[in-house]
DNA sequence: CGGTATTTTGAGGTTTTTCAAGCACTGTGG
DNA sequence: CCACAGTGCTTGAAAAACCTCAAAATACCG
């Protein structure tokens, strides 16, 4: 979009910040965390260009050759796994401030699909590029060992609620992990928009899309949530913690 | 164990080959893959000591500091998660030549427990010495980040066989699973012991003890497999192969 | 506003778990 | 060498959880 040729010096300037790590809303969850001023810039400098995506575009297709990790800048995304006889399998949703495309390192292609749930946007980082930039900046390098570490755990916690829980404490956790998510954000802890499917929800929980909106409509009747469409409130907190954790058992689904 | 005297000079260099990545069976699998003799040479020089555990024995566990990360030189281990309800889940079983650790990066704590499902060797590679290396040997950090993209992987398939599959699949996806990590290895990929019981089987594929061992004996009684104790034998591979892959569809399980 | 996609709800069925019992192997001490 | 306890494994019957199928309700979108 181009601006009017009085404000060449100034929009550039503030263009420019916007679209640099040091001026996203996310730098501090995102890699850049913990970088100082001089090593953010070098950071920017290697980072391709921002793409946007509308809902439901593809980011990335399992078995596409590996280019560019993928940070989210905003909206939101889905990866999901597909097997040989072509069932998908959700393997997360991933919000602003986090990484998409670690998968595809080890076997230089994408291992799965990421694709948005929303309008949304993303800032190419081309991997090799980042490798050559560790050498120079060893903080960079530890932070993106956390990451991936990090991934490790994420997916390690998402295999017992699948080896291990039944549909009510998955739902609970569930939410409970959103929230979380949302709160590190600046967003309300209380209060946020699914912006995934029925569909989406159950396939990432190892339940089928009936089993999902019944659990919705358990969680409202017990006063414990409340939902709009795709609006949910937490209204209980602590009893849905006590719920994830395994603490208070789970009533029957009837 | 000290040595004969007149052995001096020989021993020495016989054992400190043997006790190198140079000279250990798993280095073409394990993190100095891809490295020239110099540069296993540096690695060496930052490997801690080995330590043997016996079965049963715990490597590390949740919450502990992170220093090391662990490689198998040999024998068998287990990693799993414990949840605030004590709820365990295993989340892996390790062979010679796998990394013990890498979720431990993210917050300096272990994230799981470590236990060795027999007597098993391992060698400690203490991180911070590993990170200066990092800076020093380009060829081990991609390799270090391909081994760490490679259990992102890994999990990711965990996760689809946790979350979509019926358990005949994922008892058939477990065996193949392990038949093309022992032929990896130089081992027969057609008849193997499993290192774990049948109760840590049910566990990992999030299943009840009952179902893996009424598994078993249907998959003995068609034909499919030979069973007896630990010692398994892969009569049918193909039809396995399809059962994992899903294109075979699965039988009811009477 | 009409058509389509998504979600909810109900009834019945299947898979897997739970509970219970028995079997088989292992090691120990008499 | 054998009885015995302990552990791990197998098998059966009943029950539970969750899924499938079907239909209705609601939301979405041009």
């Amino acid at each position: 979009m181009p601006q009017p040729l009085t404000y060449v010096a100034e929009p550039i300037t503030v263009s420019a910040l916007k679209a640099s790590c040091a001026g996203c809303s996310m730098h501090q969850l995102c890699l850049p965390m913990g970088l100082d001023d001089e090593d953010i810039t070098r950071l920017d400098k290697i980072i391709g260009k921002r793409r946007r995506l509308v809902r439901d575009e593809r980011l990335y297709q399992m078995g596409e050759p590996f280019r560019n990790l993928y940070a989210i800048r905003f909206g939101h995304f889905k990866t999901y796994q597909v097997n040989a006889a072509g069932e998908q399998q959700i393997t997360g949703f991933q919000m602003a401030g986090e990484l998409l495309g670690m998968d595809a390192i080890s076997g230089d292609r994408h291992q799965c699909d990421a694709v948005a749930l929303e309008d949304s946007e993303v800032c190419e980082i081309p991997f090799t590029r980042l490798e050559e930039l560790f050498g120079e900046v060893p903080t960079l390098l530890r932070h993106f060992h956390r990451i991936m570490s990090q991934e490790i755990t994420r997916e390690q916690n998402v295999m017992l609620l699948l080896g291990n829980m039944r549909a009510e404490q998955r739902f609970a956790v569930f939410l409970i992990n959103l929230s979380a998510r949302y709160a590190a954000r600046g967003y309300s802890p209380h209060s946020f928009q699914l912006r995934m499917s029925r569909e989406d929800i159950g396939n990432y929980l190892g339940l089928t899309i009936e089993s999902v909106s019944r659990l919705l409509s358990r969680f409202k009747k017990q006063g414990w949530i409340a939902v709009d469409k795709r609006e949910v409130s937490l209204l209980n907190g602590p009893h849905l913690k006590a719920l994830a954790a395994g603490t208070e058992v789970c009533s029957p689904m009837n």
